[in-house]
Order: C-alpha cells, then sequence, then structure tokens
DNA sequence: GTATGTGCAAAACCTTTGCTATAAA
DNA sequence: TTTATAGCAAAGGTTTTGCACATAC
C-alpha cells in the first residue's frame, strides 16, 4: 500500500531557507583529515565559494579569486575545485539546458532544486518534500538505489519574463 | 506545513511508455521545410537516434555511424547534432554528476523523467503528474516562466547494487 | 626535512570553423 | 546549375598534467 502526499491550501514547496556555508566551514577540519594541506590559496576559494552562494563555474571563482590574489593559477583552481568535489563538499549542478559549463554550489546542509533565468542567469533555490516523495516511488518501484536526486527548472524571471526581445 | 498523508492504491509515478520516435520520424520533413537537405550522412545519423532509445554523446553516436560509414567525419556527427538541438528535435539531458559530456535524446512526446545507473549506465525513463503540480507551485511562488523542467535521480540500478567493490 | 601544493607551460580533450570538393535540389 | 553540406585540417576553448620550486606540516 502507497502512501500518497496530497496538496493542501498552501504548497508544498517553499524558497530554500539558505543556510549553507557550515558545511564549507568545516572544510578545513576535513581536508587535514585527508591529510591534505591548508594553504593560502585553497582558504581564499573557500571563502569566496562561502561568500558567494554558489552557482560560480571556473572561470568566475578564478576571477574573483585573482583579484585579491592576482598570481593564483587557473591550475590551481581547478585542481581545488576537483579536490573539493571529490571530497564531497561541493557539487556541479547542471543549470541549463544549454550551459557548457558546469557550475558549483557547496553542499547545502537541506537537499533543494533550482531554478534558472535563462535570460539573467538569477538562480532561485527551493525545497519540496514531494520531491523526496517522487524518490521514495521509484525507489520501489524500480528497485534502485538512489544516491542523489536533482530537479532542475529553467525559464524566465518575474523580472524578465517580460523583457524578452 | 499542512500536509496530510493519505493511502492510495498507486503511486503517482510510473515507468514511461517509451513511444518516441515519431518525432525523428518527421525529421525529414521538417529538415525539409528549413531548407536543410536529407543527406546520406544524416538520414544515418537520424537512423541511429531513432535505433538506440537516445542517451548517447556524440562520442558514441560516431562511432557507431563509423560502423556502417567509417568514412563520416566527426565534425558532420557535430554539425549534424547541432542542426537536429537547434531544430529542437535533439535535446541535452545532464544525466549522471560527473558527467563531463553532454547525451542527448530524441525528444520525446511525453515528458519524461530519468534515473541513471552510476556503475552500468542503464537508463530508466519514468513519467509522473507530481512533476507538473510542482512546477505549477513554483510558478505561482515565483512568478516565473517554466520552460523546461528536468528531474534526474542518480544511484545504482537493481543488478549493481549489490555488486559494488 | 619531507611530502604536498603551486605556478607555469605544455599537452590532452572536446567542439567549432574555414576551405575545397561533393552532392542534393 | 546552384547552393548547402561533407570531409579534412587547423584553430578555439576548457581541463589536466609534468616538472621544478615553494611551503605546510
Amino acid at each position: 500500500m502507497l502512501l500518497q502526499m496530497v496538496r493542501t491550501k498552501e504548497g508544498t514547496l517553499k524558497k530554500a531557507t539558505g543556510s549553507r556555508g557550515v558545511t564549507l566551514g568545516g572544510a578545513q577540519g576535513l581536508l587535514r583529515a585527508m591529510g591534505k594541506r591548508i594553504t593560502e590559496q585553497r582558504l581564499l576559494l573557500l571563502e569566496i565559494l562561502q561568500e558567494s552562494k554558489g552557482h560560480l563555474d571556473v572561470e568566475e571563482l578564478y576571477s574573483r579569486a585573482k583579484r585579491r590574489d592576482p598570481h593564483i593559477n587557473l591550475a590551481t583552481v581547478y585542481r581545488t575545485r576537483n579536490l573539493l568535489k571529490e571530497s564531497g563538499l561541493l557539487e556541479p549542478t547542471f543549470l541549463t539546458q544549454d550551459s557548457r559549463r558546469e557550475q558549483f554550489e557547496s553542499k547545502p546542509e537541506v537537499e533543494h532544486y533550482h531554478f534558472a533565468c535563462l535570460r539573467c542567469g538569477k538562480v532561485i533555490e527551493f525545497e519540496s518534500p514531494l520531491v523526496k516523495q517522487l524518490e521514495q516511488e521509484a525507489k520501489r518501484l524500480f528497485a534502485i538505489e538512489i544516491t542523489r536526486g536533482r530537479f532542475v527548472l529553467e525559464g524566465y524571471c518575474k523580472d524578465c519574463r517580460g523583457n524578452l526581445e
């Protein structure tokens, strides 16, 4: 017998409560635990990732880092990004259909989902228990194990929907 | 949160009824209408895309094409893929978190969603009205216009979930 | 002091593009 | 015959890698 969630007066979906950074705040400890070193460059990159809400591609991360440390090298940015990715602190989010570059965000405490505006690039994060419910259903129906679910919407935000030339 | 759990007999999610190919079947007409030419290479690539359920990246498409026409060129594959993408017959699907390459599938008649196995690459397509419901909620809550929604699960399929070394 | 990380440059990838010959209409 | 397209090779863009020096531990 399956359980189904039914929507009542107010929706199941809400804006994500953007508490983040706790994860990245613990980055130093994790790196140490992995036998990795805490370098100036890594600290800088972590700082930038923590400040920005994420959704940075490598180019953007590099350019922001360069403003504070003009000598930082692109290879270092790639290597750091890969390190954080492998250690699970950062995860790739493919936002739009035609994006060529991967974007990343620091791993959130509460799983959330995304809307990305095709015109201005604005990203809205939201949560909804229905997504987990869908995952549960899929899990049972197909006998699969799910490690990650993503739900991504693309389109035009409030400000852009009228202004399409 | 004002949610009630209700017992129902069946879930909202089901395996996608994989009718496809009608779209790609109409490709020739569309190409003609666009003033494009029907070449052997394009026919071959369309045939391959139609046979495979999709979920091919360019490399795979190229290697399959080469088996039947050893002279076909990678640039032709890219150009054809871009053409089909622009004309809306093919669309990119980012399946797994660490996939570097875009994969494509022929545009389905009924919108569906994906599960991809991280070990064997198997793809399961499914449908659920709840996804559209979520889109409606997001649309109202954020005053956005949604052009596309994707819901992608990754993990391990029935056959692979036990065999992880 | 030892081993890891950085910067730099080169290499490896993936995708696009300019050109000429070919073939579709 | 006319014009779009294929094949090829070269170029463009992104990511990775080898190596010597610097630096965290």
